[in-house]
DNA sequence: CCATAATGTAAATTATATTTGTCATTATGA
DNA sequence: TCATAATGACAAATATAATTTACATTATGG
């Protein structure tokens, strides 16, 4: 669950219908990477940070132990 | 041409072959992602940076101006 | 020169991301 | 109640990322 895609779509107030045709995908994919258990592309991530006003880290990065 | 990725492998000694082995992905692939004009998943981009102690934005992101 | 490591490149194949279509659910408003 | 927007979910088809295999180039060291 990618909560932090899906409250940076929020507070930009974009549906997941909306997000997707901002970035050129389907709505679907974007329900898909918000829900997580998802590997999309680069040039996809890069199209929704960029749309959200975010960095990839921001949206994307998670902090690992190891 | 992603030279921050290049210089990041070169800066740890790393071989393409090695990263690769890292990442559990081809040498070719790596050689591929360093050339640029390709599109490798978010979780490569993932298991590369974690590899090479970069994050996501360090190694794949580029400020846009539009 | 010969051997080898590192890298670039290309074609064929496999794996999987993405699309398309469809139906169900929830919430909101007329 | 009725209509509709938003979302979740699923399957099948398509597009494309990634692998595999192979051969070439460049550089280094014997």
């Amino acid at each position: 669950m990618n909560i932090k895609l899906k409250l940076a779509r929020i507070e930009k107030n974009l549906s997941q219908q909306e997000l997707a045709e901002l970035v050129q995908a389907s709505r679907q994919t974007i329900g898909l990477i918000e829900k997580g258990q998802y590997n999309p592309s680069l040039a996809l991530c890069l199209k929704i940070a960029q749309s959200l006003d975010k960095t990839l880290d921001q949206l994307f990065w998670e902090e690992k132990d190891d």
